[in-house]
DNA sequence: GTGGTCTAGACCACA
DNA sequence: GTGGTCTAGACCACG
């Protein structure tokens, strides 16, 4: 699994989307056992401590929960994961629409900009 | 005029995005001056240090340059201040895209996303 | 029946406590024989091995014993059981105590809290 | 102020408790800023790691709120605190009459534990 | 000075 | 092996 992380941003954000997609498009399906902390955190190359910390956020949210020496499991309710991914996606979508406004451009532009957009 | 300035975000570079947007579409035209440093730290409702940290960082990319006892004034070279702009576009239109990407979504998905997109 | 362990909490211990509570309170008579390990696993919903370590601490603290083949049995003095289940309430008493001393209560109040308390 | 952590148990919610006591009780009033979080670590003699950590849950339950740079302050309604206080009470007191009763004590007999309970 | 994030590494108890 | 917690210390940008 490509982690791919923007090391210019916060690791931890990061590795909790990453965490919900594959839970809301049930790569790892309800009740099952996700990758241990440490498997994450070596295959992200970061620190246990970070990932760790992702998992919590997730596990507050409703989105998984912890067993104590087994591992982490996705929750039997994975609503709540897939409602997550499409807040995000709005959230991000809504402000980045905000920003490109804000630098005078029209809806239109905007998707012309993304159209042309050449990845390096 | 609207800041509308995140405050969970770094304000000092809000700022300067701000006054550049300003100049890079000539509401504040080359060799005008800008509004002082305690007028716009009034508006934004934030301090003046902060404010003033903005117009220093700006004065060293050349886009703009303080007379003494008089104020801030947009260079005559309206340039760069351009260039800082498309660069704003690009790399948020970057991180945009690298944040739906994560999040599953192709290239196709996001321009609907972005189409249907529903403003509050 | 009912085990109606706490999964954020270490479960051998929560075995043993229960197991402990049958002996004090003489649901299991001296020299009587236990539920099987594997009985036990199941109605409690955990592995075999779990329950095993618990019967070992308990016959290790010389509450029960094992015959070869046969099950676990009640030790004929059930004293030691007894003694466990005493500093079990004052353990708890006191973590609780602190607990509500922590969160401002006074001793009076503490009592209070206890007598109008609603079981659901 | 004292902290008095009991440090066989996790400290971060305990710092928690303590601050959510402060806030509910008015000694900090809403609004205003609390103490820093290096302030507190140097108080309760623990590291700003596990402050920062106990700052940032009672952040996402809606009590505290970080200004960048400036501090922590209390949420205008305090009523989440005071709630999040009374939640606090009622658990640990129906885990605790939970337990007394599994281990076999009547309503009256614990009242008569708490009220003969030696500190030590 | 402040919060925010991360690294590195330790220790414990549970499975 | 696993999660859970904590320490120690670093770096950054904001105020």
């Amino acid at each position: 699994m490509d982690w791919l992380l923007d090391k210019k941003r916060p690791i931890c954000p990061q590795i909790c989307e990453r965490l919900c997609i594959l839970i809301a498009t049930e790569k790892v399906g309800a009740g099952e056992r996700l990758m241990s902390v440490r498997e994450v955190a070596l295959q992200a190359g970061v620190t246990p401590n970070t990932v760790q910390k992702s998992f919590e956020q997730l596990e507050q949210k409703g989105v998984i929960y912890s067993r104590c020496g087994s591992g982490w499991y996705v929750n039997e309710d994975i609503h709540v994961a897939q409602e997550m991914m499409r807040e995000l996606v709005n959230d991000k979508t809504g402000a980045y629409l905000n920003d490109m406004h804000s630098l005078g451009l029209k809806d239109d532009e905007i998707i012309n900009v993304i159209k042309e957009y050449r990845y390096e």
